[in-house]
RNA sequence: GGCCGGGUGGCAGAGUGGCUAUGCAGAGGACUGCAAAUCCUUGUACGUCGGUUCGAUUCCGGCCUCGGCCUCCA
């Protein structure tokens, strides 16, 4: 099947022909870095890891580009309500954005640009729109005007008069019309600002974009993802930004994820209802996280539910189960996807009927009797997890986690209990081995009784074997509660994955690729 | 008000003009000291009213309902 995305500028289903099949080129709307990321901003960072997992595997090359907002009033808020420094709070909060998503299995993208290193493309392509007549200097203040561009409104479908009729702000009164918007605005001595032709000041929000996406992918480059809640105004204007000052196509695939609600409610502070990727990582693996987000389509609205999380990880559990059972088979096949996953997922992402194949693979697995099917199902699996992000740890390590400061019993103590169980069975005293079997399940450690030898030797006698350390099962707690362990600290993050990249690279350093301009 | 996207079985969630989604939960069975896991079997679906059609959950229209966005900011 061929790769098709919804494309939100025409609204249909397209089959996706890339500028130049050698390299891809993508951007996606990046963090504004003012706060801890919260389950909202991890829906974009997921869905578009898998397309770009799924791009490396169609195509020679991918650039993935995802900027870092590092400029912006919000920040200047809060850098003043924290009284700290705005640079220590956007190195502080990237770091941490950095460290939670690589904990839901997202790799890092080719490049990583901050919106404070690129001032200068910036100030050019504003200079461009000047001198093209698609913006104007007023009162220290540049702004696009969206009169200039006749056909302004394409991708969120609307005109000017539906814009001005539905406008909720007062209209400033140095704009020439009403829908015009921010290039650059002046900054007084105590914001952040930069030396312009028009005085000093900083960047308007969504000239950055424009300007970082030229810089990485060229004018002209295929796709561009974000959340929903972006289209409108955010890309709109990025895209008539960058048309009128390129004269050339701008993006020319857009993909925009749902919006997220909360058991069943709009995400917000009020209403309690609002997590952060760092208290999620404290109540379940980040895998268990990131295939609950997946478990949905990405255009589709999305609920986040503590019974979705719950599902995921035990569909996860089923999966890790399937692989420990194999675990001295070598996997056949390792990086070969299944076609019917890769099907799922060519067409237009679909993650939840790719998972569903994974969980058919599960059974498969389960199923195979000899050594030539259990290699090969095992390779089945483990490939869709790569392309999906998931299965990608120790097996043992997924069934030993524990949120932080739940460790509970140490190996020495469970391997104490086990074996005084293993004993209690063999003299046939079963209300003893029930009763070490319900301590362990207790203390989150769920006992299963084998038929076979457990992996690495020991062991007890005939039938009575147990198999490793037991499954570590630490339960969810209940709907009711959510939200679930408010106070635990934040988990210990894995190591990162690929060397992040510090900000901007210098261009040189940019991976070289045939779709950078 | 405008634009956009939803409403599928107990739950989550795909998909299709007529043929099993998948997982969880439920029921029965195999296995087990008992469990767990695994495997087998199995029940309950497509908001509403019309239209098109031999036939619609699937296409079209109305309605009801849920939600998002409607700028220079917060």
């Amino acid at each position: 099947m061929a790769l098709a995305f919804y494309n939100t500028l025409t609204r249909r289903k397209e089959p996706f022909i890339p500028l130049n099949p050698d390299c891809v080129g993508m951007y996606v709307c990046g963090p504004t870095v003012y706060d801890s990321a919260h389950i909202g901003n991890a829906r974009p960072i997921i869905v578009f890891d898998v397309l770009y997992r799924l791009l490396k595997r169609l195509y020679p090359a991918v650039t993935y580009v995802r900027n870092i907002t590092d400029v912006d009033d919000k920040i200047n808020a809060r850098a003043r309500e924290n009284g700290e420094p705005i640079a220590a709070l956007t190195a502080r909060t990237t770091a941490q954005f950095h460290a939670d998503i690589a904990a839901l299995n997202a790799l890092p993208p080719d490049v990583e640009p901050r919106a404070t290193a690129h001032i200068a493309q910036m100030i050019a392509l504003i200079e461009s729109l000047i001198a093209k007549g698609h913006a104007y200097a007023a009162e220290g203040h540049v702004l696009f005007s969206v009169p200039s561009m006749p056909d302004y409104g394409q991708l969120s479908r609307r005109n000017q008069e539906e814009m001005i009729a539905g406008a909720r702000v007062e209209v400033a009164p140095y704009k020439r019309d009403p829908a015009d918007f921010v290039l650059w605005k002046p900054s007084t001595d105590d914001l952040p600002g930069w030396d312009s032709p028009w005085g000093r000041g900083r960047p308007g929000w969504h000239i950055e974009c424009s300007a970082m996406s030229r810089e990485y992918l060229g004018v002209t480059f295929d796709i561009h993802g974000g959340g929903q809640d972006l289209v409108f105004p955010h890309h709109e204007n990025e895209m008539a930004q960058s048309i009128c000052a390129n004269g050339r196509p701008f993006a020319r695939y857009w993909l925009h994820n749902g919006y997220l609600m909360v058991e069943g409610e709009k995400m917000s502070k009020s209403l309690g209802n609002f997590f952060t990727v760092r208290d999620l990582l404290g109540q379940a693996p980040g895998e268990a996280i990131r295939l609950a987000m997946l478990a949905a389509h990405y255009h589709q609205p999305f609920d986040w539910t503590a019974d979705g999380l719950r599902q995921a990880r035990m569909g996860l559990d089923r999966m890790y189960l399937a692989l420990r059972a194999v675990a001295g088979i070598p996997a056949e096949d390792r990086d070969q996807v299944p076609l019917d996953v890769m099907a799922a997922l060519e067409d237009d992402l679909n993650t939840p009927l790719a998972i569903s194949h994974l969980h058919e693979i599960a059974t498969r697995l389960n199923k195979a009797v000899t050594d030539e099917e259990k290699a090969k199902w095992k390779g089945a699996l483990l490939a869709s997890g790569d392309v999906l992000g998931v299965l990608q740890q120790d097996v043992e390590a997924w069934f030993r986690w524990a949120p932080e400061g739940k460790d509970g019993l140490s190996d020495a103590e469970i391997d104490r209990l086990v074996a005084a169980r293993i004993e209690a069975r063999q003299t046939r005293n079963f209300a003893e081995a029930d009763r070490i079997r319900k301590e362990l399940a207790d203390q989150g450690i769920q006992l299963e009784d084998g038929a076979g030898a457990p992996p690495g030797g020991g062991g007890g006698g005939a039938a009575l074997r147990h198999w490793g350390m037991g499954r570590r099962r630490v339960p969810i707690p209940p709907h009711a509660s959510f939200p679930m362990l408010p106070t635990a600290p934040p988990p210990p993050v894995r190591a990162l994955s690929g060397p992040w990249r510090q900000g901007c690279l210098p261009r040189r350093q940019v991976p070289a690729c045939p779709c950078r301009p």
